[in-house]
DNA sequence: GGCAGGCTTGCGGTCATCCACAATAGCGGC
DNA sequence: GCCGCTATTGTGGATGACCGCAAGCCTGCC
């Protein structure tokens, strides 16, 4: 668990006046938050880790709105992104959600809703880390494997007995239990059943699995 | 596997004039469609296994698009929604599309736009049946399990061994047996993996792994 | 009352899994 | 050359999974 961060809800536009009145909306509702005056500060000083959402302006001197969620996204980050704009189209908008913004609101917008929103905002973002450190997790425990306990992990997954995979891999069936035994042991797991269930949940491996019929 | 019909492009629109230019476009580009002269002919005519996608008026006599929508997912329909709107805005667009829809374009629209739009409908809509008859077909071989064999198979899932889990139920490890093979079969399963790996793509089951640790 | 379906159990045997103990061998780095 | 990591194999035994055969009990339904 890499997760020290507090959600924190970034509030990036070039207008000043903006920034302070969101920043002061926020802070009296008790939503902890953080202001950037360019998509340009923010990028720069963006970590990984960071937990919460972003209330951004779509329009901006120098990067806009959208082209920072881009570069957010190609970056890996999943923090929910609501959008503000004072003259905003539905192309505008319609395409700005179809690339994952989590909202897309016009000024003048109202206060209370703008709050509720960035709470379901941080909301989403709570599920979304927790299935993220999941997976992170699982990957993780799969790059300790060695190749050929890799190997070895998917043809237990594939349902097979030692017995075959001893035989598939053209070694005696003690290394397959060996490396088996390894497998488990570096996944954190106790059994194959725990283990397709852990990898499956993951989406971190496609199994072949025949469909019986 | 239920699914006999083709993929259709429905045509939900009150203007005649509308439905005629929309058809005659889909016909020329080898898109199967049908026109409907409102939301609530359609609902009525609405068949749980239709496939393919609608291009709907979000303004009608009667039904709105947007209710019609809302009726369609009570009824359980995942089928890709495209909005068409002559005086649509930002809100509009937003809640449509935040509701689930899968587009929502504004007149005058570019032909080709359209065709591009609806096309990448009808594969989300392929992608989604795939899935949705996975759960279809693992949710029926779940319902001819007695209440025995799903008591045990949650235990099988659990990771628990069958003398742990006849001591819990207080019955022989026999039983178990029997109920295990039971739960094998009627799943079309031939071992634990196998089943782990059915329900946990088919997010039928809800394990309570007790990550290792 | 008889029949079907579900739940239960025992016996005995086969096959698979898991593990401790013990050992050989190649490869890259200090 | 020694060390650490990985891959490899063997023996033998404890434990668990799976199966065929056989059978008793209870409930709801015709």
């Amino acid at each position: 668990m890499t997760t020290d961060t507090t959600p924190l809800t970034h509030i990036v536009d070039d207008d000043e006046a903006i920034r302070d009145a969101l920043s002061w909306l926020f802070r009296t509702r008790n939503v902890p938050c953080a202001t950037w005056a360019s998509a340009e500060d923010f990028l720069a000083a963006y970590q990984e880790d960071w937990r919460g959402c972003i209330v951004m302006d779509i329009r901006m001197h120098g990067m806009s709105g959208l082209d920072c969620s881009t570069a957010l996204r190609q970056r890996g980050s999943t923090l929910p992104i609501i959008f503000i704009t004072g003259h905003g189209d539905v192309p505008m908008a319609v395409g700005a959600l179809k690339r994952g913004a989590f909202d897309f609101i016009e000024k003048p917008f109202d206060d209370n809703a703008l709050v509720d929103i960035v709470q379901s905002a941080l909301d989403e973002d709570a599920r979304n880390q927790a299935r993220r450190s999941a997976r992170v997790d699982v990957a993780a425990r799969l790059e300790q494997l060695t190749g050929r306990e890799r190997e070895v992990m998917g043809l237990i997954l594939a349902g097979k007995f030692n017995k075959v995979i001893a035989d598939e891999l053209n070694i005696s069936m003690r290394t397959v239990e060996v490396h088996r035994a390894r497998v488990f042991e570096k996944m954190g797991v106790r059994s194959a059943v725990e283990l397709a269930q852990q990898l499956t949940l993951a989406g971190l491996y496609n199994s072949a699995t025949p469909s019986a019929e």
